[in-house]
DNA sequence: CTGTATGGTTGACGCTGTCAACCATTTGAT
DNA sequence: ATCAAATGGTTGACAGCGTCAACCATACAG
């Protein structure tokens, strides 16, 4: 197989976004989630009184988009809106104990599918990938 | 910030593929190209004749989906359905001049965007960085 | 030559997210 | 106190993408 046009080192990447991305195997995340409702939910747990906008902004989304995650993800029972006291405007959206518990599961699977890639992997260098890993997505962030 | 329910090594993972997924700061590709177009110019560009159908096939979706596909691409100048001559039946996809060039512009931005994250990581040594990411894609294919 | 299998296309549909207009609330200037 | 922005959120209309099922055309086996 002669692959052509694309760097291999792109292709791999590319592969891996694949994999782990909302159209690999597991396009779905987890029973009934997308992988950006998964995003969202993330958000949100790790956001106190996480206003509606926050999480558009967060995931790059409009606020309407970010207003129809929510109330799919409210729909679902995983999230709940609560009117803020201090400012009427603001919707703060909070995680349900149910919401809690498919993040928790999604995670397992996440976490057990990268173990079980690491594991198959030729120098048996897993340690050494996890941080790898670690250190491209803090890259990222700067 | 203190990250909870996710672990540090699902949630490295999450970020990257968003970062180089269909959603991350390029949503699209390219110009005018989604994330299923290219990786389906893509896989049209390394196959002799490719049928419809084999583009479904490799990437995930239903033959119509992939039809879909196919004629965005030509409605773009990226490639052309031809008509087999063994087989009445199969469309040889052909990718065009055009979508050469678009399949390498695109190859040489992510390159440039992986060197980017690279150079910005705590461990300098690339090569290596760059045969794990290698061979974290080949253990996918196993 | 007839029935079946196969490749591809198409219409109707559902889901997702955007845009723009909108409502409600807050805030600041007067 | 009042009124005009500014801000957070929602909603209707819309477009893009992919599925499903029905369909057409060609190939092939008996």
């Amino acid at each position: 197989m002669n692959k052509r046009k694309i760097s291999d080192l792109s292709r791999a990447l590319i592969e891996i976004v694949r994999h782990f991305g909302p159209k690999g195997p597991n396009g779905e995340c987890c029973e009934n989630l997308s992988m950006p409702e998964f995003l969202a939910l993330d958000k949100i747990a790790n956001t106190e009184d996480c206003p509606v906008q926050n999480i558009g902004q967060l995931l790059g989304f409009t606020k309407s988009g970010a207003t129809r995650i929510v109330n799919r993800l409210e729909k679902k029972g995983y999230v709940q809106k609560i009117k803020s006291f201090e400012d009427g405007r603001v919707c703060c959206v909070v995680i349900t104990p149910q919401g809690e518990n498919v993040l928790a599961s999604t995670d397992e699977r996440y976490s057990k599918e990268i173990e079980h890639l690491l594991a198959r992997m030729p120098d048996k260098n897993a340690p050494h990938m996890k941080a790898l890993l670690k250190d491209m997505a803090r890259a990222l962030r700067d």
